[in-house]
DNA sequence: GGCTTTCGTTGTAACAGTTTCATGAACTGT
DNA sequence: ACAGTTCATGAAACTGTTACAACGAAAGCC
């Protein structure tokens, strides 16, 4: 509703210095800027071109670019399902490279003519989009959560997922069974933590400390975490993974070691497209879908846009999918 | 250079119809939008917001969405590195879906404030490059290559390579070497076959056309190729894939039906990730770098662009990477 | 046949955002 | 104190888009 000369008029600026400012032009006193840019957020501006509303929606990624991940690829296939519909674009965004110096998040966002953002995240850049929340942009973050109630969600449940898992392992008669988590913390990953823990506890089992391990969540985390409970004196029976491309590394390194799996060692990955079918043995895993997640990010995206006008505040949108637990071949009894 | 005005000026139009032409609104009669579209055409109009020239460039699949492939996401991901460094944004589209009925592509891409597009096809959709190259729409293809020298061309070359894989397997001593090659024709593959029968006919061995294969190129066409191949009489020692989902359903069922590679048969297969790394044993392949490949086209696209201003015709860029054949654990030598 | 109505097409004008150029204020050097 | 420079801003000119009016041709009605 509110247009370039509308802000200028309530802030006794020029249209001209009012766009000069939305768009980061450095010719700009910072106090202007940010006069403009408070003003900006609280009439809920939104940039046009000619007479038509901009229809961009951003795939953005607020931490590392993981761009390239299989779980990324299916994300965005399922966004553009349900996009194109509504006339919408997909613009895939570095947050961090493509926000000028001491400019808003928000702002670089409508700069670019985008209306809401669909938010990628690694653990430590978790403050990025709170504040991008918090700056009032339309806005849902995938596959993390937030003790913060005014954030968008759209994610998968691990925590009764994870349960699954253990209890399928202590199903199998297993007593040492190991976690292995990614070395940065992150609550989705915390959760997988809780839901182990609550497997072992509720199935009367003694939780050692020292079966829960922080690996790196690439192939090599795998590899190299085989290498260290291949020396330990009583090594665990099987292993709970809570990222993919470990999994596999430890898959493929405990076989060179010359164990059998799942004789010798039960492996339980987590799978987010069809890499559990691409091992060998086929990989019992935690399954997520990715495309799902995207549709359903797609929808909670739309529902804050239709929000947006009628009511400001606490309008967040929650959306948790769930997982489900399928065994194949790395998963055997413990028969010693 | 040209803006609506000028089109309208020298077509005897208001801005206003031109406009209208250009978006693919009905209220404008059919001969009309032709005469502004071929004038747009050659007068090479770029939409414009405000004053600013619009900074997108799409990338663009020409048939079925191949989006969620790994080769897609480090192509992308290759884009996205040179991209931002000159402010452009990388859209996602469907020239298929996006497309109006009754739209010209060019026209659809300058609609959405689109400069340039890297296009993605399938085999049977060739044609659609062809026709949005013809238009005379900045356009790079990835991946497959054409007889008409006027199309811009960004590829890896798997002839020499293909070469090199079946030189390795004769080297090992094999006799009997299949071809697996993906059962919808397309450039880029009657390459593989050509440098198969290249080295064949060169290292003085028969070619048994019942060796040449026609999959479907998914997990599962690998493993009914194996399934074939376990009931002929003096079946192949050896299996060149050319893609790699099949290569790698074909080292799985090649187990469970009770062979051991390398020892009961050699598999090369085709890798554009990090798939190779991910099963057992190790697979050997032939490398090709999407990621470099994504970055390769980006600088033609960059080319083209600045190439536009100055000659109109003939300023094609073909750009062809090598790839390289890695030898990992599923190839060895023959010893029946 | 003459009139009105309707529909399709086009132009005018008002609007969206951006940038060039000019203007003035504040600061700096002598 | 004065000239020169830098910085911030506004007016104006220019993008593209759409609401509204206007025009003309075809169709319907008496």
């Amino acid at each position: 509703m509110a247009s370039i000369r509308d802000l200028a008029k309530q802030l006794n600026l020029s249209p001209a210095t009012v766009s000069r400012a939305l768009n980061n032009n450095p010719l700009v006193a910072p106090e202007v800027r940010r006069r403009v840019l408070t003003a900006a957020n609280k009439l809920q501006y939104v940039p046009t071109i000619g007479r038509r509303e901009t229809m961009n929606i951003a795939f953005a990624y607020a931490g590392d670019r993981s761009i390239g991940s299989p779980f990324d690829a299916a994300l965005m296939e399922g966004l553009t399902d349900r996009m194109e519909s509504g006339g919408f674009d997909l613009v895939i965004l570095d947050v961090k490279r493509a926000v000028h110096p001491r400019e808003t998040f928000s702002h670089m966002f409508r700069r670019k003519g985008i209306r809401g953002a669909v938010l990628r995240t690694t653990s430590e850049a978790k403050g990025l989009c709170e504040q991008i929340a918090a700056e009032g942009f339309p806005c849902v973050v995938v596959g993390e959560h937030f003790d913060n109630e005014g954030i968008s969600v759209v994610r998968s449940d691990s925590l009764t997922s994870s349960r699954d898992a253990v209890n399928h392992l202590i199903d199998l008669k297993h007593e040492k069974i190991a976690i292995a988590v990614n070395q940065v913390d992150d609550s989705d990953h915390l959760d997988r933590i809780a839901g182990y823990r609550d497997s072992m506890a509720q199935r009367g089992m003694a939780i050692d400390d020292r079966l829960i391990f922080r690996i790196a969540a690439k192939r090599e985390g795998g590899i190299q975490l085989i290498r260290r409970i291949a020396a330990m004196p009583d090594r665990p029976t099987a292993i709970f993974f809570a990222d993919p491309l470990p999994a596999i590394g430890a898959m493929m390194e405990a076989q060179k070691v010359g164990w059998s799996i799942p004789r010798d060692l039960s492996i339980v990955g987590f799978d987010d497209a069809e890499l559990r079918f691409m091992v060998h043995p086929t990989m019992t895993a935690i399954c997520q879908d990715a495309r799902e997640l995207g549709r359903v990010a797609f929808e909670a995206l739309d529902l804050l846009f239709s929000q947006k006008g009628r009511e400001l505040q606490n309008s967040a949108v929650r959306r948790i999918l769930p997982t489900q637990l399928e065994c194949h071949g790395s998963t055997g009894p413990w028969l010693a």
